[in-house]
DNA sequence: TTATATCTATACCGATCAGTATATTCAATA
DNA sequence: TATTGAATATACTGATCGGTATAGATATAA
């Protein structure tokens, strides 16, 4: 059974809003991409904008799904599991890295579609709740920590797109782990 | 004397920039903005990223001077200089903060203008330099510690974009100094 | 006063934007 | 075979895009 055409709609915009960005892609490209018709679009979605939601809410489920099945099979200890969730990064990004699509779509979208930025946050919120657990398991005190390592992860996103390189993921693994020993002890 | 008519664009520019990002930014609503008329935008500017590109330039200056100036008045120690700087983001971000506009450039010209994508990538290269020299200075063995504290740097900023707060300013700028000390004593 | 340079106003260009209307084709099912 | 639903092709809308052409206004300085 082939894919529909919701789904081939929905692979071509992912592809093109990574590559391009969302307001820098045009409806027809997407079209042009996906071998579909502008009235099947429009059918499934009523605009472009409940197009890119719907596209940012399935890849956060896709991602995340991922992200977490991989970092769980790093070892039975939160921590490694904390860990793994950056050594699988690592993975999930390819050598042509576009920037986070969620970092991506709320810097686009602030302005102008509060749905498309809430989600974004969300996205990031339950990588959070992922590794608070974590760390919570892990006794460590400072609460604060899970804030800190929030802003690693985005900074090693942000820096991995712009230097078109992964070694800030590589770093920031180093420094996670650091932070977790000495959060714990104290 | 009045600002010139460039200048009356260029800060119209980098205002709706910041605000709506670039490429959802025309060309007639900075006209509007500026109250300049088209042809002079064009006689000034031959094209919108010939724009984009001047008004990238002079807010590299125009920003790294404020922040440099007012991180080096936070004390002589170079390590007082650096946490300075991280201090002076704090102020330097209004309380509605649209991202960093270099980052944002990056992400909606990387496929698109390499000239554009490159600078920003230049201001961040010139922000790291200012804190290597310092860590250099205060004889810190750990080379790697300027690229943490860079993925720290631009984390902090995509999460005050995101969460339109500036708390992880704070977190970064104590992050830091643990960073540094630790890095100096080993 | 006249020459020069800057800026303005207006109208225009072809291309593209998101979205709609209409009518047709195709395949599955009843 | 007849009906139904999904997808198609094509043409269109009005608005906006970046950029240009033309002509006139303004001010300054020789």
């Amino acid at each position: 059974m082939p894919k529909s055409k919701r789904e081939d709609l929905m692979d071509a915009a992912l592809e093109l809003f990574n590559r391009r960005g969302f307001k820098a892609t045009g409806i027809e490209s997407i079209l042009k991409e996906a071998g579909v018709a502008k009235m099947t679009l429009y059918k499934h979605f009523q605009t472009k904008e409940e197009l890119v939601l719907a596209v940012l809410r399935r890849q956060d489920e896709v991602f995340r799904n991922q992200l977490f099945t991989m970092a769980k099979k790093n070892g039975e200890d939160p921590k490694e599991q904390i860990l793994g969730l950056f050594l699988s990064l690592h993975k999930l990004i390819g050598k042509k890295f576009n920037g986070c699509l969620f970092q991506k779509a709320s810097m686009e979208y602030k302005d102008d579609n509060q749905a498309i930025h809430r989600f974004s946050r969300e996205h990031k919120m339950l990588i959070k709740e992922f590794i608070e657990e974590r760390l919570i398991e892990l006794g460590v005190v400072d609460e604060k920590l899970v804030s800190k390592i929030m802003i690693l992860y985005n900074g090693s996103l942000a820096e991995s797109q712009m230097n078109n390189c992964i070694e800030p993921l590589s770093l920031t693994t180093e420094l996670v782990e650091q932070l977790i020993d000495t959060g714990v002890k104290k």
